[in-house]
DNA sequence: ATGAAAGCGCTAACAC
DNA sequence: GTGTTAGCGCTTTCAT
């Protein structure tokens, strides 16, 4: 019944199918008259492409596959809406995958894209060095990164600079007076675990404060790891008088701690987080934290990605894009002015 | 280079490209010889299936789509992860899509999947009047809807007895005491907003208490609307001494509001929130919730969308599933026994 | 039980 | 600039 083929619109605007395929795909190369023609008829008709036949002939879909490690995440999702939106514009459509940060699941992931031969994939790898996308490379399917970076592989990149992010927010920390700075990290083997803890230690470093291992504590990326690191660390002797924490969830988990605690921020402890919690926490919270351009982050990535399809050839591109510390309520002991760009 | 076709496969198998086909698709029909011979062939030569090609012949794909309101809520990404693990199990992938209950994004998705001729859909419409799904029923496409109902079609759903439960929530908030009982709704024209705001109702009808308009507010399922909802509930006077919040993102809001103004929970107001809190409160809250088996539901809603593909051909089946009023410290003014299921 | 052959809807050479 | 033709990889009659 209602399946209106590519030769029903030729017929009816009276020309060949090749001429109606060129319409559909080719920019130009066919008269204005006949074009106006095919168009009409198309519409007429109803006609849609069937995709399946398109991706049997030319070997690629019109599908984008994003892979994030937790789709729960606020801040990927937004990301994912950068993707989406710029993939839409092109008329490609997106597949949305999420591992939770395993990597079986994730290399399941891949294995259906490849299979589905996907235009393309923008992931956040779970693992800088376990993460593998030889499945894709061998299919000859481009793959960008996003917010992470992957050692496997050669491949464009976009993200912030998290080192320089973490040093600075342990600095302004420093300089609101923190002598004892505790630090949540993330789990081992991401990149953006190890840059931001890199960056924490060099801003120790610069001010010659001690490195303390046991100021360090993996929340795992997740509410209940950040609360649970974040009770660990409270619990020294001395307490901590600053905290950095290394996302958004775990915060969440590290506000939860101190509340838990009965402790006052700033006073009690001087706290900064990573990434947006408006969507969690109430505004008389007032977090210090380090902001990304999330969305702007998932545009590029798509532009990106979105040029290999089209067969741009360069070596891979990496964009680092600026990150902010915004000085809020919990961290300030001293009076400073907001919004201090990242470079 | 790497694409072996059915056709290499026969050929190293020494048989006709017809029985790899049968092989691959009929779990009778060739001889348990040639069966063998072919599966030694594809694992010999690394075969995979090429999906368009297959899609283009039989005028369906291997792929499930997933449309969600919120993707952001671990409340449907559970479900999400139920349909995945039925999916998997039966060689389904599983693409997913987020609306944001958005009606025109939810009407593109629904779109994409049909142009992708995708097997079949399961979703929770963002509308239970406005949500159209014929684009996918006149491509003969099935689609399921989970934890809501759906107006405009006939199709199958799995949801829990909305009414019910929040009857029972608010039964149970009047046997502590509480008179005055707020309500923070879901955004009209969904299913679960419209059935749970009537079992609040219900419930204070059989107390034989006044129903009050002004003691209801929508929170439009997200975090920031629950605050705002609650702010402007307690700020009534006289303040309610109980209050039904109709989702977990609003329950979090809400819990945020009584922080800003200071009210203790159960002793200045009994709250009971809907749906697992666990991944954003931290445990000391303890929360009254009525709990989902969210799991259970995408599990459910996949089981069937799958019958519907390979034919079934039935009426409408619904499904309800039970929900558990789990009573815990916020709303505890008496001794209560915990887990009271809801039917 | 197996094979030969046709064709799903589309695009890309190749002719004109 | 436009049409003709072949064929992508697979499933499914229809013979045998």
């Amino acid at each position: 019944m209602g399946t209106v083929t590519i030769t029903d619109v030729a017929r009816a605007a009276d020309v060949s199918a090749a001429t109606v395929s060129r319409v559909l795909n080719n920019p130009d190369g066919v008269s204005p008259e006949l074009r106006q023609r095919v168009i009409e008829a198309i519409d007429a008709l109803g006609y849609r492409p069937n995709s399946s036949a398109r991706s049997l002939r030319t070997r690629a879909t019109r599908v984008l596959g994003v892979i994030v490690s937790d789709v729960t995440n606020p801040f990927f999702t937004s990301m994912v809406r950068g993707v989406e939106d710029v993939a839409q514009k092109s008329g490609y459509s997106v597949m949305l995958a999420n591992t939770d940060e395993d990597l079986a699941k994730e290399q399941r992931y891949l294995e259906v894209f490849a299979a589905e031969q996907i235009a393309g994939v923008v992931l956040s790898p779970a693992s800088a060095t376990d993460t593998r996308i030889d499945v894709l490379s061998r299919r000859g399917i481009p793959a960008v990164t996003f917010d992470r970076r992957l050692r496997t592989a050669e491949v464009d990149r976009v993200t912030i600079n998290n080192r320089r992010a973490a040093e600075q927010a342990t600095e302004h920390l420093i300089e609101q007076g923190c002598r004892r700075i505790a630090f949540i990290s993330g789990p081992p083997g991401i990149s953006t675990s190890s840059e931001r803890l890199a960056g924490y230690h060099a801003g120790l470093r610069r001010a010659g404060l001690p490195i303390e291992p046991g100021l360090v504590s993996d929340g795992g990326f997740r509410v209940v790891g950040g609360h649970e690191a974040a009770l660990r660390l409270l619990a020294q002797d001395p307490r901590p008088d600053g905290m950095l924490v290394a996302n958004n969830l775990m915060t969440v988990g590290a506000v939860n701690a101190l509340d838990d605690l009965a402790l006052r921020v700033p006073t009690d402890l001087a706290l900064v987080g990573f990434d947006d919690l408006s969507w969690a926490l109430n505004a008389r919270s007032r977090i210090t934290t380090v902001d990304q351009p999330t969305y702007e982050i998932g545009r590029r990535a798509a532009e990106l990605l979105l040029g290999r399809v089209q067969g741009e050839r360069s070596p891979a591109r990496r964009i680092t894009l600026p990150a902010t510390l915004t000085v809020r309520d919990s961290s300030r002991r001293l009076p400073v002015s907001d919004g201090q760009p990242v470079r």
